[in-house]
DNA sequence: TGAAGTTTAA
């Protein structure tokens, strides 16, 4: 009776199956409960390969509260009603990829290197194609074990030519830049580089984006420098994406040296001054971006509709409507008129503002102009009446989208699910995920917040479970803002075994806790006399200070 | 993601 499985337990997840009970235990990092399969919300799904074991429920110390009782049950009558599958029937059609699922199978394994999914990968016999490495490319983006394993036992297929997949090289690239493996990045850039034909500008915008990201500065820099040892051309194009990148990332003043040095020998085009001046309306700076808007008229350019965006925003980041309507104003008088972006901007920064009344007339503007809306815009429009509380406007006009033609994206889902967590109508928040996992958009850590938020809010910590492995079976990483939000939540509901492993989880990532996070865990674990736990976070503290 | 806009939250 001993739990099981090797991989799986070295990922520190399982769910265990009894037979007779038909119970269902279900482990994560720590947390642990034990459930009956009907207490399982429609959309939580236990992989059928999981093996079954009969285990006692020694580990369960978790109450579902009345509350979610109902909710659960209302799931579920929907489901014994046949709602789930009525909604599968209905999809146009669904692509049963078997090959897809037989690899991602295998690399869920989450083995400790990429040698070892190789040779697991070897029991496979699935065809190689340009789909499949593209699908599990992007399934296993946050993994680089998985991806990377992945794409070596490609390369070692007889079928594969490398030289028809740049595109999936490139995919790789990025996956090593975002799980921060800039070494291998570098060595699989320069054995793309070997084989010939294979590196471009797009793979080098991975690694400078990538670089820039970590904020490592001088990497991005001396890539776009080097651009030549690997054959790529350092024209205005690939300066405009080191620029991009360093704006992005918040270093505009890096972005106005490297563009001062270069300009001598890269003449810079209208985007070069475009993203200049972006970089400056983020950082608000509206005295560099207006000198950038001089500089570009110096240099031939006349500003465009993008151009005049940015000052726009600029202006509203600040609330200063007047002047961002002087420029509205201002541009049309130059015959440049605004996109449905520039509504967008307006419209989300009244809504911000609290002026709902005002943001609600931009739609009517906007039809006068024969401008038409996009899922963006609709967004916004959304965000706006969730904002003014009028939540079933909102959701009426997520059900006009796909009337419209207008598809909603994970953005939508997102905007509205939190919506909903933040007017307590949580069955409605639950009913939305469901339905959203039945629509081609994929959720992130951003769509499960509000609900992991409220969960612990609520002390749902059934429902929370539920979540994180949901999350953790879909490789959707925890960002900085939910492990606080978790160490915080699971403290305050006295959950602090729980609290600490996300704690020390999350120092281990490199992610820098608040000391409010740690105070509030150091107090709690001393108020229980927790000492050996509270002695643990010591050094870890101590540990992580040094290594930074 | 990538010359402009939309989701969490301290």
């Amino acid at each position: 009776m001993a739990p099981f499985c090797g991989a799986l337990l070295a990922a520190s997840f399982y769910g265990i199956k009894d037979p007779k009970s038909r119970m269902i235990l279900l482990k994560f990092r720590g947390l642990c409960c034990l459930v009956e399969p009907h207490e399982l919300p429609a959309w939580f799904k236990l992989p059928a390969s999981r093996p079954m074991t009969v285990i006692s429920d020694s580990d369960d110390d978790f109450v579902i509260p009345s509350e979610s009782q109902s909710l659960v049950t209302s799931v579920n009558t929907r489901k014994a009603n046949g709602f789930m599958s009525d909604v599968r029937k209905d999809l146009p059609c669904e692509i049963v990829d078997d090959d897809v699922d037989e690899i991602s199978n295998v690399l869920k394994k989450r083995f400790s290197s990429p040698e070892l999914v190789c040779l697991a990968l070897n029991a496979c016999s699935v065809k190689v194609s340009k789909s499949l490495i593209d699908k599990i490319l992007r399934r296993f983006n946050n993994n680089w074990i998985s991806a990377f394993g992945f794409f070596k036992w490609v390369d070692n297929q007889p079928e594969f030519n490398n030289k028809q997949f740049p595109k999936s090289y490139d995919m790789m690239v990025d996956i090593l830049g975002k799980c921060k493996k800039f070494d291998l990045m570098l060595q699989f850039v320069e054995e793309m580089n070997r084989i010939g034909g294979l590196v471009s500008l797009s793979t080098m915008a991975k690694v400078i984006r990538r670089f820039s990201g970590a904020r490592r500065w001088h990497d991005a820099i001396k890539t776009f420098y080097d651009l030549e040892l690997l054959g790529v051309k350092k024209d205005c194009s690939a300066l405009n994406v080191l620029l991009d990148s360093l704006c992005k990332e918040r270093n505009v003043k890096c972005a106005r040296d490297v563009f001062l040095s270069m300009r001598s020998q890269i003449s810079p085009n209208a985007s070069s001054f475009n993203i200049l001046l972006h970089g400056w309306c983020k950082a608000r700076k509206l005295d560099e971006a207006k000198q950038v808007i001089k500089e570009m008229r110096d240099f031939g350019f006349t500003p465009c509709v993008i151009s005049y965006t940015n000052l726009i925003e600029a202006y509203c980041i600040q609330k200063d409507f007047e002047n961002a309507n002087a420029i509205l104003a201002e541009m049309r008088s130059q015959g440049c008129l605004p996109t449905v972006v520039t509504y967008t901007i307006i419209m989300h920064s009244l809504g911000k503002a609290n002026k709902i009344q005002e943001a609600l007339q931009v739609p009517v503007k906007m039809s006068r102009d024969g401008c038409t809306p996009d899922t963006s815009f609709y967004n916004s429009l959304i965000y706006v009446l969730c904002k003014a509380g009028r939540l079933a406007d909102a959701n009426r006009l997520f059900e006009e989208m796909h009337r419209d033609g207008i598809p909603p994206n994970a953005i939508t889902y997102s905007t509205l699910i939190s919506a909903f967590c933040d007017y307590s109508q949580e069955e409605d928040a639950f009913k939305l995920i469901t339905k959203m996992g039945e629509s081609p958009c994929k959720p992130d850590v951003k769509t499960y917040h509000p609900l992991l938020k409220l969960c612990c809010k609520r002390k749902w910590t059934k429902l929370l479970m539920y979540l994180l492995v949901d999350m953790f079976e879909k490789d959707i990483s925890l960002d900085p803002g939910t492990y606080t939000m978790l160490v915080q939540g699971l403290c305050r509901n006295d959950k602090l075994q729980q609290s600490c492993l996300f704690f020390e989880e999350m120092v281990l990532k490199g992610i820098a806790a608040r000391p409010r996070t740690l105070n509030l865990l150091l107090e709690g674990l001393e108020k229980k006399g927790i000492y050996g736990a509270k002695e643990k976070i010591h050094q870890l503290m101590l540990q992580a200070r040094s290594r930074r």
